[in-house]
DNA sequence: CAATCCAATGAAAACGGTTTCATGACAAGA
DNA sequence: TCTTGTCATGAAACCGTTTTCATTGGATTG
């Protein structure tokens, strides 16, 4: 590969001129800029990123960690960080954590080896638990579908408690009291926030929460699955689910249906994220949109904010939820 | 940051001792190793990839080119990727190509300037269409989900030719003639191969494929519930629907759903991939399962093979695909 | 016309490690 | 005792750019 002197050899400048012709042409006479660009393509010059990138101790890579890749939702917010990514001229790292902290610490030391800008960082664990110093900590970092608007670094995410609250007062309006909780991970605080938020609409309602209708586990088809084998197995008298994903519904869903329950008639279910295969169940399911892309998309932009040191409005910005309504859910019949 | 030349004088040696200090521990004496290691704690001390890198020329990255990120397919292969160059220590540099020629060939140029080591590409285009002198090109490339096994360096992929031919076997032996396509995207080569493997069944049970009956389209849920609703208008007389990939199925299942088709008596529909949700439909899917995670971990196990220059076995692995018999297809019955 | 200023360019010093090669000390073998 | 070999270490070159600073020549100004 041609380096920077054959080419101002050829040329017949300096290294220097060479240089300038690619980072900041205007600095050069047209005639020296047209004899270098033709020597560089002569010699199929292309600058060497390492040694730049060296030179300059930038790196222009942020490393984004997720939980788990192969997660729609994660997925889709990925792909928006990708966009905002590109459109900057950033190049992501991606780790998958498969939601070990001693991977993420790991992925926070990257930045401090220079391999990359910042970190963004997806799910569950705020800076602080992955760095011993997190108070003194400088690392551009974003934290996004987290929690902890009480950080120094910005975080995007929802309003977890009011979007739970939405979908626990819809079910509530629809005559629905016994209504079953597919959790997500127990001590999760997402999932603490959405149980709240759920807890909140039921006592408004005068209700207080059955805690024999809440059953935890995973954030995933089987996990869902799993939950609604349980709950349902011990209750039948409840007559709608609210699950905290949706993927976490479409396994219920198809509890349910392998129980021999009619959906909606026999029990409303309803899910959190608005993922796409979500409307395409049968029925197709009611639930609450998370931006997912767009999330990422801010994320990316709060990041470059950050690493080019003019961050500007609002640092912790809680993207707005909706309710998605189709046919998950009926109104409770009065048993006459 | 503290650097080599710091942890030097604190510990009394020279920096070139500092080094072998972290990269060749063996040929310190111990009580020099000590020192150091003191002395590069204390100062919090860590190596600047950026330096080391530069000096090595040599990124440990690898560069991942994916059509889609939010895709359930790819973002599975992504996670075996991962898992890979996680074990052998490399960083993935992951790029939502969106599908598009341009930024893929971009991403090729990215070994070029030593930003990456080599390129794991996911999808239809081949190196070829992505460099201009691919024939001398020597980057460590490697294709997966793709096709090209003539191609001079790895491939990983399925015979999607033979794999379509199995579940086309299936429902011909279970009566079905009028078999709809769901094809993917048109010209496509995986498309192509599917379709031919599809059309290789067909004429074994003596029966020429009817082109009126075959429906190009996206791969995706909006892309199969709309090539369903084209083909289904057209044409009442099909039995059955082979869909070139589960979205595209269950795209297809909402489609014959809202045209009140009881599935699968009134209609048979298979898919392809074998992703999560497929288990979860309702009726379940029958598919042919591809083996994603799998393929992404062959591929990078090529990679690391072809970076360490000792590739040995085969280089265009078939991974075995399976036929997934669940619900949604149905013996014809044949009209008394 | 002299004094300034500016634009274009080059020489050389970084950037922070790794690696080669030389050196000295010490142990083993003749 | 002398030679040889080995081991631990240091000095210095090197990786390929960018960037600072100095220099030159020509244009501008008073």
């Amino acid at each position: 590969m041609a380096q920077i002197r054959d080419v101002s050899k050829l040329a017949g400048v300096s290294p220097a001129t060479v240089s300038r012709a690619f980072s900041d042409p205007g600095k050069l006479s047209a005639e020296t800029l047209k004899k270098v660009l033709a020597a560089a393509e002569e010699l199929n010059y292309k600058p060497s990123s390492l040694a730049q990138l060296f030179r300059v101790k930038r790196t222009n890579t942020v490393l984004v960690m997720v939980p788990d890749i192969a997660n729609v939702l994660f997925a889709r917010v990925v792909s928006g960080i990708e966009r905002i990514a590109a459109d900057n001229g950033y190049n992501l790292l991606v780790i998958d954590t498969k939601d070990n902290k001693d991977v993420e610490s790991a992925g926070i030391e990257m930045v401090e080896t220079y391999r990359a800008d910042g970190v963004i960082q997806l799910g569950e664990r705020a800076l602080r638990w992955l760095h011993r110093d997190a108070e003194k900590c400088t690392i551009p970092f974003v934290h996004a579908i987290g929690t902890g608007l009480d950080e120094s670094y910005p975080t995007v995410t929802i309003n977890n408690q009011a979007a739970a609250e939405s979908m626990a007062n819809y079910l509530l309006s629809l005559g629905h009291r016994k209504i079953g909780v597919l959790a997500g991970i127990k001590g999760r605080l997402v999932t603490q926030h959405r149980l709240d938020g759920f807890r909140a609409a039921m006592n408004a309602f005068g209700v207080t929460l059955d805690e024999g209708l809440v059953e935890y586990g995973a954030y995933s088809l089987s996990g869902g699955a799993q939950s609604a084998q349980r709950l349902l197995s011990r209750r039948r008298d409840a007559t709608a689910l609210l699950a905290m994903s949706d993927e976490i519904a479409i396994g219920a869903i198809r509890t349910a249906q392998d129980l021999g329950l009619r959906l909606p008639e026999d029990l409303s279910i309803t899910g959190f994220d608005n993922i796409e295969f979500g409307k395409y169940c049968e029925p197709p399911l009611t639930t609450v949109m998370q931006p997912a892309e767009r999330i990422g998309e801010v994320a990316m932009t709060l990041m470059c904010g950050v690493l080019r040191d003019e961050l500007q409005g609002e640092i912790h910005p809680l993207l707005p939820t909706e309710l998605v309504i189709r046919k998950s859910v009926c109104r409770l019949e009065e048993p006459a």
